[in-house]
DNA sequence: CGGGACTCCTGCCAGC
DNA sequence: TGCTGGCAGGAGTCCC
C-alpha cells in the first residue's frame, strides 16, 4: 500500500490517538518481521509515554520519552488498526474509526499489539510482512542505517533542482529508477513516480542523467519537482478517504478510489490534454511502469 | 562504484 | 469449481 501520502495519511490518524499517552502493554507474536524486532523490544517500549509522532520518507517515527524512537515501516502490506472500544479518543473524525464489533486483534497476520492508556489497542497487521520496526535513540537518527543515506524530502525545503542535479549527474540509469532510489529523493515509491514522470513530459526510460547539463539542471528538472509535490500534496489530501476504505475495520470497500493519470491504465487513452496517446506498461527493475510514449520524453 | 537481478512473504485475480 | 501463473504500492543483498 504506502507510499509517501499513505504513510502521512497514517501518521495524522494515528498521532491524536497515541500522542500524550502511555504504552502500558506490547505483544510481539513472532519474532520477526521483515527483519527481527530489535533486543528488548517490547520491554523497552512499556511503560513509556509517546510524544509525537513524524514521518521520514516511507517511515513512521513515534517519538517516546526518554529519547526513545520507535522506528515503523510498513512495507508493502501493514497496516494499523485502533480498537477504541470505549470511545477514549475524543473528535473520532474522519481519519479515525472504531472497531466494527466483532474485530479483534487475533487475525493470523496481526502481528504486534500495543496496549495504550484508555483500553485503546493498536494491531499492527502485515500480511506479507515486508514492513519492519526498529528503536533507536532520538539523537542517533540522523546516522541511523535506515535514514543516513536518506535523501531529501520532496515536500520539504532540502530538494531543488541544484540538489537534484547533483544526484542524477551522469547517471546512465533509467530516471524512473532514479526517482525510485531513497538516496535521490525520499519516499517516492512506484505509482508516484510513474504519475509525475507523466504529468512532467518525460519518459522513465530516458537516462537519469540526460536531465543534467554541465551549466546545471535541464529547465525540466524543476517541472519534475513542481509535479511530484503537486502529486503528492493531491495524494495527502484525498489520504483521508483512501486510508478510510483502506483501514475499514468492516473489511468493506468504500467508494473512494484514487484516480491516477497513467498508474494501472495499460491500453487505455492518455489523459492529457490533446494527447492521442495510448498508456503503455513496461516492466523496468522488475516494476511495472505506465506512460505514455506520446508525451513523455 | 553503478546498475541490474533476485529475494523475502502472502493474497488476489484472470484465465483455463 | 479448482488449479496455475502472474502480479502487487518496498527495499536489502548479491553479483558482474
Amino acid at each position: 500500500m504506502p507510499e509517501l501520502p499513505e504513510v502521512e495519511t497514517v501518521r495524522r490518524g494515528l498521532a491524536p490517538v497515541m500522542e500524550g499517552r502511555r504504552i502500558l502493554d506490547v505483544a510481539a507474536r513472532r519474532a520477526d518481521l521483515r527483519f527481527a524486532f530489535p533486543p528488548d523490544f517490547t520491554s523497552r517500549l512499556k511503560g513509556r509515554r509517546v510524544e509525537r509522532l513524524t514521518r521520514r520518507a516511507k517511515y513512521i517515527l513515534i517519538h517516546l520519552e526518554g529519547g526513545l524512537v520507535l522506528i515503523v515501516h510498513l512495507g508493502m502490506t501493514g497496516r494499523f488498526t485502533v480498537l477504541d472500544p470505549t470511545g477514549a479518543v475524543d473528535g473520532l473524525g474522519d481519519f479515525y474509526y472504531q472497531a466494527a464489533a466483532g474485530a479483534g486483534a487475533d487475525g493470523p497476520h496481526d502481528h504486534v499489539v500495543f496496549t495504550l492508556e484508555g483500553s485503546i489497542r493498536l494491531v499492527y497487521s502485515d500480511p506479507r510482512r515486508f514492513g519492519f520496526m526498529d528503536l533507536a535513540a532520538a539523537a542517533d537518527l540522523e546516522t541511523h542505517k535506515y535514514f543516513k543515506a536518506m535523501g531529501p524530502e520532496p515536500l520539504g525545503n532540502g530538494l531543488s533542482a541544484e540538489i537534484l542535479a547533483e544526484k542524477l549527474k551522469g547517471r546512465k540509469t533509467p530516471l524512473k529508477s532514479a526517482l525510485l532510489d531513497q538516496a535521490n529523493i525520499a519516499g517516492l515509491g512506484n505509482i508516484y513516480v510513474c504519475e509525475a514522470l507523466h504529468a512532467a513530459g518525460l519518459s522513465p526510460k530516458r537516462q537519469a542523467g540526460s536531465l543534467i547539463l554541465k551549466s546545471g539542471p535541464k529547465p525540466v528538472v524543476d517541472s519534475l519537482i513542481r509535479a511530484i509535490r503537486v502529486i503528492l500534496e493531491d495524494a495527502i489530501r484525498a489520504g483521508g478517504s483512501t486510508l478510510r476504505d483502506y483501514a475499514g475495520a468492516d473489511g468493506a470497500k468504500g467508494s473512494y478510489q484514487q484516480v491516477f493519470a497513467v498508474y494501472g491504465r495499460e491500453n487505455e487513452p492518455c489523459l492529457r490534454p490533446a494527447c492521442a496517446g495510448t498508456v503503455r506498461r513496461i516492466v523496468q527493475a522488475g516494476r511495472s511502469t505506465f506512460y505514455c510514449a506520446s508525451c513523455q520524453r
